[in-house]
RNA sequence: GGCAGGUUGCCCGAGCGGCCAAUGGGAGCGGACUGUAAAUCCGUCGCGAAAGCUUCGAAGGUUCGAAUCCUUCACCUGCCA
């Protein structure tokens, strides 16, 4: 066997965490297209970033010529699945069935559909909402010995503090899935982050049990900074896809702003670059930090990914513009504009409110306390330039690129605010 | 069902009638150093320009004055049934 097993680059990007017989999935990895599947609750309005990593896993599954049903959690979006910090609230019908489609539309935008491996979006809602409550006794928890369920790790962290049924009976439904899969689509694998990793043992041995068959699994490890916490918090909560919930120009920001020692893990588990890219990228992180080549090829990527060549060209120059260090008023009016535009921005018209106001409109400072503090702590700037007195009121001298004034907080946050009626 | 303890700002956690908008740590924010990095150091961190206003699970009450005392309710934890 020469021809390159998709296992070896999975291992070598990190992105396996636990498997499954590591020997016998790389045998079925190694012959024919592998149906394989991941499952996204809607659990938000927008996936996030460790969503992407599944997303990424999958196509890269599918670039080497496997076949991927993307599963949408409609009815295990229902139930919740167990996590350490305690029993989660239960969404009405009507805010599931929305997010679930908003997650569909999400997630076709990152499998192909063409081809002979193209892939299959499912939902689990469709094969689990008619399922009489005596068959699901009989047929699916008759395979699940309640001992073993309890001592799962999430199970066992959250007996003390207190599980619901409803949540216990959570892995029953994703290895339902699995088996669903299984006897209508062949498929034979599943992947999904490691804290999900109990949930597809469950619908591997369940298969196991229910037909004899042999299904493989693997999961990928929870990505976390250098000092262990979890990553892909933004001062803004969760990094969202959704560009409603995101700017794209704040998702391109975050990964421009990786540290340099986990740039090289993000390159490997973020873009579809090569192994010899990736190498030299760090090669450069190493000698070169201040360039910071690793990061800028680790935004355009993934945003690219996420949101397109086009808008990540967009956010590229109007990075460049903000932060290229240059006089502002020497920008052309389009250039600033378009750059303030990926950044955020606000409208006044008439008389020009003071810079207090204007941060708060903004929305850089949260209240009008902050702003003054922030001018206070000498961290505001308009047009590049520090502001001292809380009182100043920006006059028209300081309206550049044909209509501009430039607000800035702290080091790398820019909003413009577009002066006047144009 | 009985008994005991708890519920404080984004999180953890002090406070136990006035000196409390509330100690301390973390996160966040700003500054210095840098590279839109990390580490470190410094400052800051309810709303309000201020006077002041609204906060310490919820609602009442006692008091000149309550996060601190009393009553009821809700939720959580432990022990006993």
């Amino acid at each position: 066997m020469s021809t390159p097993n998709v296992l070896d680059d999975l291992e070598w990007r990190g992105l396996i965490a636990h498997s499954t017989d590591r020997d016998a999935l790389r045998a079925a990895l190694g012959q024919g297209s592998v149906r394989f599947y991941v499952g996204f609750d809607p659990t938000a309005p927008s996936l996030h970033m460790g969503n992407l990593v599944q997303l990424l896993t999958a196509r890269r599954l599918q670039d080497a010529g496997h076949t991927p049903y993307i599963l949408v959690g409609g009815a295990t979006g229902m139930i919740g699945d167990p996590k350490d910090s305690g029993e989660r609230t239960l969404n009405t019908a009507e805010t599931v069935a929305e997010w679930t489609e908003r997650v569909r539309r999400q997630v076709s935008g990152f499998v192909s559909f063409e081809g002979d491996n193209a892939a299959t979006v499912v939902n689990n809602h469709d094969w689990t909402a008619e399922l009489s409550v005596i068959d699901f006794l009989r047929d699916i928890g008759k395979h699940f010995p309640v001992n073993r369920m309890l001592a799962r790790d999430t199970v066992r962290r959250r007996l003390e503090s207190g599980i619901s049924f409803t949540e216990f009976s959570y892995v029953l439904l994703q290895s339902m899935d699995f088996l669903h899969l299984f006897r209508a689509h062949g498929v034979t694998l599943q992947h999904g982050g490691s804290d999900q990793w109990g949930n597809i043992t469950g619908g591997a041995e369940l298969i196991r049990r229910a037909e004899g068959g042999a299904a493989h699994a693997f999961a990928t490890p929870l990505i976390t900074k250098a000092d262990g916490t979890k990553y892909g918090k933004t001062e803004a909560g969760a990094l969202w896809l959704d560009p409603e919930m995101m700017t794209p120009y704040a998702f391109y920001q975050f990964w421009l702003n990786v540290e340099d020692s986990q740039v090289g893990e993000m390159l490997r588990i973020f873009t579809f670059l090569s192994r010899e890219e990736i190498e030299e990228l760090e090669q450069q992180t190493a000698e070169k930090p201040f360039l910071r080549a690793g990061q800028r090829a680790l935004a355009e990527a993934v945003t690219s990914f996420v949101h397109g060549p086009a808008e990540t060209e967009r956010i590229r120059s109007a990075s460049a513009a903000l932060f290229g260090g240059g006089d502002l008023a020497a920008l052309d009016g389009e250039t600033l504009g378009a750059a303030l535009r990926e950044a955020g921005t606000a409208e006044v018209e008439g008389e020009i409110p003071s810079v207090v106001e204007l941060l708060v409109l903004t929305g850089l400072a949260q209240s009008r306390n902050d702003a003054r503090r922030t001018i206070g702590d000498g961290g505001a700037y308009l047009n590049n330039e520090r502001v001292t007195d809380p009182d100043q009121v920006p006059g028209a001298e300081d309206v550049v690129g044909g209509g501009w004034l430039v607000l800035r907080r702290g080091k790398k946050r820019f909003a413009g605010v577009a002066v006047g009626p144009r």
